[in-house]
RNA sequence: GCGCGAGUGGCGGAAUUGGUAGACGCUGCAGACUUAAAAUCUGUUGACCUUAAAAGUCGUGAGGGUUCAAGUCCCUCCUCGCGCACCA
């Protein structure tokens, strides 16, 4: 017999897999269709890592599945290639970007080929293809047509090492989340794409879509609602109007300051001259501060009057405005009602500074603490005695009668900055006009492919480097055909992830993005598997990408995505993240197979080690341990034994165990539960392995279907036994899934334990239908337990068929 | 501070949704094979107390409660992880 090699083995089959192409797709199959997607990765020049593996491993598992479950799979990969890493890649290493795209792609395909996933090549393709991103161009031109993509000089996140600006779900703590370096504010024209329009529907499509509860409540958390109302003051003696936004207008009488962000454009005309100094100077403290100093919630308030007041429209009387850096321009409108006896942050100001606080809702002790609860509502006129949600409706309906307030509900969520000057991304396909200001590239000019260049290092003055090549950046106005500038901005490396999942079901096609019968047939993806950490990146820009297309008409789902399913992450052994700069702190899939375990072994390890969604740390000993496994299986098969048609005692045992497995694998299969569907494999061999009558035909039919349900976790060594060990004609990743036989699952007889008091005392073999006292007169024959009922009457009897018998003495 | 999740042997983790806690794997220990080791195979492995054997007591982060019965349900609290964070 020979030994279990997986070397020799998973080489064949994946060149084997390669040349029958039987993980093709094919366009409008009888069967019904399944979309499995992974996220494509970004190509590095480096190993593949283990957050990699658990991706795609998980969507390989899946795509097998339900391959054999008789359904049209289409599980593809593609690169997606544009970004800052590629650049920095290939400044590095002295190359073109397009050349290390080229290289890098060709370095990764081969290692997901080493790893024997079962994607459909024939669909792939780089994000960086011109014949992709004319797409990705003309989708943004959609988006500028429909008025949701527009230019605007703001305030943006600037990162100084990459030299571009950033959009605010690449900041992580301050910092980008690419290089970690912190970020700084600078004030650019940019382009945004307007995400704040689908606040709303992005919210409520994850009613309609079945993700882990943490990732919406993730999303939800980012978008940031809440429902309140904006209302007017006006700036006593002056012409001026402030707007603030508040949630609690109920407390309205309690306002007795106001604050503005020290960027209001309001702060200069309002300011005293015998408090301009103080404001200037505290103006100029703040743009010194870093956001991370800034949003330190630690720190004391700080702040300066601007020596002008407010009317409060409820009581009438004249509050201080004041500037301090806890308020944020960048939320509601960049000034607060400060109401000190039921907001901390209001009360900590007041406190600091000898405001007056006024209580308006009872129940709290403010001489302590700001009380932010519920309560009766005191010393506010017509409000007195209502109670906090009688007060907000009251007092807007009140105030809105004026025109002075209004509902509103605000977000966190931010534009989307959509621009970065980089070499790296596609082109923004506008064309900037004197006369005709800014008109979109026709589309038969797209796309407006990225100049070859020496220099693409970036300039470091806001500028994109493209702004120095003039043969490519002067062009003709497409309306007037005078002279005019392209724009030289590109777009982040979010935006050909965007959409890519529906390129896969039309990846050739030159006349749309997509057929919209292709669409239509592949439709929503069925499962999309990722990483947690594109939670509030990718996952929601492409959904919001989506449902933009959806109103378009251009796709015919509303939503992208009908599952989503997160892995953990991967930690070191002594349960920290694994890290590049960590000592040994990342391992690699494939130098771990080629270590001799072979990648069936060391797929089985990281979809057995913990719960799929689950983060863990990495141990070398749980691949040794699937190894192990997988040769048992191998040697199990290759026992030499007798064949025989006659029946054997051991048949039943064989039969209930396969069934058994059958069911267990499928539904754990259902919840992505892959951990506990191996450990069901492994029991089953466990069980098989104590047969002593191998021959039989009942076995032969079993160890045939338990070879199949192996099949989606061990492509390669199931494939092996398949076809050569059985000498099947058809691969086994063709074959139809197993069934099994509800009546074969259920053991006849089972062991229950047999209680006193609720206390175990013993066990009984019953079967389902025992009856009660049948299965007491069975207790009274264990010594124990009938030394425990030794005497004494039973005063009740707890008896669940198949489960328990509990005696009460 | 807000939102989410999790606390079970030496370790990673199971537990049919209230019914014999510790499946499966790893590690450790003992044995078989071997000149020896590796590999493989067999047994064993929650703690305590006893042991000739059987039995017994405790045990799912802590404390309380509901129930014949709680890892699972309810209340109070603690710890850890993740995300957001001066969001008005």
């Amino acid at each position: 017999m020979e030994r279990y090699n997986p070397k020799t083995i998973e080489s064949k089959w994946q060149k084997k897999w390669a040349d029958s192409q039987i993980y093709v797709a094919k366009d409008f199959d009888d069967k019904p269709k399944y979309t499995v997607l992974t996220e494509f990765p970004y190509p590095s020049g480096a190993a593949m890592h283990m957050g990699h593996a658990m991706t795609f491993g998980g969507g390989d598992i899946v795509a097998r599945y339900k391959r054999a479950q008789g359904f049209n799979v289409l599980f593809p990969m593609g690169f997606d290639a544009f970004g800052l890493p590629a650049e920095s890649f290939a400044i590095k290493n002295k190359v073109t970007p397009q050349m290390a795209v080229e290289q890098n792609i060709a370095h990764f395909r081969h290692q997901l080929e080493r790893m024997g996933y079962s994607f459909d090549w024939s669909r792939s393709f780089s994000t960086t293809d011109p014949e992709y991103y004319k797409w990705t161009q003309w989708l943004f031109l959609q988006f500028f047509k429909a008025g949701l993509a527009y230019q605007d000089e703001i305030n943006i996140n600037w990162c100084p090492f990459c030299k571009t600006g950033l959009a605010n779900e690449e900041v992580i703590n301050g910092r980008h989340e690419r290089c970690d370096n912190l970020v700084e504010k600078k004030k650019l024209k940019q382009w945004l794409l307007k995400i704040t329009d689908y606040a709303e529907r992005l919210i409520d499509g994850l009613k309609d879509v079945d993700y882990p509860s943490r990732v919406a409540d993730q999303q939800i958390n980012w978008i940031g609602k809440s429902i309140g109302a904006e209302v007017d003051f006006t700036v006593a003696d002056q012409e001026y109007k402030i707007k603030v936004f508040t949630t609690r207008p109920d407390t309205l009488f309690g306002a007795t300051f106001m604050v503005l962000a020290p960027e209001h454009s309001l702060v200069s005309k309002i300011t005293t001259k015998e408090q301009k100094a103080a404001v200037d100077s505290y103006i100029k403290a703040t743009q010194g501060k870093s956001d991370i100093e800034r949003q330190d919630t630690n720190r004391a308030k700080t702040g300066v009057f601007t020596g002008a007041y407010a009317i409060n429209p409820a009581t009438q009387e004249r509050i201080p405005i004041w500037i301090a850096d806890y308020v944020l321009m960048g939320y509601g409108t960049g000034a607060i009602m400060a109401v000190p006896a039921h907001d901390d942050r209001d009360w900590e100001f007041a406190r600091k500074f000898n405001i007056p606080i006024t209580e308006v809702i009872g129940g709290g002790n403010i001489d302590r603490e700001a009380y932010t609860g519920d309560g009766k509502l005191v010393n506010s006129g017509y409000l007195d005695g209502l109670d906090v949600e009688e007060a907000k409706r009251k007092i807007v309906t009140e105030l809105a009668k004026k025109g002075i307030a209004q509902e509103k509900v605000n977000y966190k969520l931010h534009d989307w900055v959509y621009s970065r000057q980089r070499y790296w991304g596609e082109p923004i396909p506008i064309v900037h006009c004197d006369k005709c200001g800014a008109v979109p590239v026709p589309d038969n000019q797209l796309p407006v492919e990225l100049p070859i260049v020496d220099h693409y290092e970036p300039t470091g003055d806001g500028q994109s480097p493209l702004s120095k090549i003039e043969t490519w950046v002067n062009t003709a106005c497409p309306k007037c055909k005078e002279p005019a500038k392209r724009e030289t901005d590109t777009m982040p490396n979010w935006a050909g992830s965007n959409w890519y999942y529906l390129r896969y079901f039309d990846p050739h096609n030159n006349e749309t993005f997509a057929d919209a019968k292709k669409l239509k047939y592949w439709g929503m993806v069925d499962l999309y598997m990722g990483g947690m950490e594109h939670t509030t990146l990718h996952l929601l820009y492409s959904r919001f990408h989506h449902q933009f297309m959806y109103d378009q008409g251009l796709v015919p789902t509303p939503e992208p995505y009908a599952a989503r399913r997160g892995h953990g992450m991967l930690l070191t052994t002594d349960g920290t993240k694994m890290s590049k700069s960590k000592d040994g702190g990342v391992v690699d899939p494939i130098s771990v197979a080629d270590d001799g375990y072979g990648v069936d072994a060391v797929r089985m390890a990281l979809a057995f080690l913990a719960p799929y969604d689950q983060s863990t740390p990495w141990s070398p000993e749980a691949v040794a341990g699937c190894y192990r496994f997988l040769t048992r299986v191998w040697n199990l098969v290759n026992e030499p034994v007798k064949k025989s048609s006659a029946k054997s005692p051991e048949d039943v045992i064989i039969q209930k165990t396969i069934n058994k497995t059958i069911k267990k694998v499928g539904a754990d299969l259902e919840k992505t539960n892959f951990n506990t569907a191996i450990a069901a494999l492994m029991e089953a061999l466990n069980e098989f392995s104590k047969i002593k009558n191998k021959g039989s035909a009942v076995w032969h039919e079993a160890i045939r279907k338990y070879i199949q349900l192996l099949a989606p976790f061990a492509p390669h060594v199931t494939e092996e036994i398949w076809c050569e060990v059985w000498q099947e004609k058809e691969s086994v990743h063709l074959s139809k899934w197993p069934e099994y036989d509800e009546k074969l699952t259920v053991d006849e007889f089972v062991k229950i334990g047999v209680q006193i008091n609720g206390k175990l005392r013993g066990e009984i073999e019953v079967t389902n239908d025992t009856a009660e006292a049948e299965a007491l007169k069975l207790a009274g024959q264990d010594a124990n337990v009938a030394g425990y009922l030794d005497g004494k009457k039973s005063k009740k009897v707890i008896y669940v068929a198949g489960r328990i018998l509990n005696i009460i003495v």
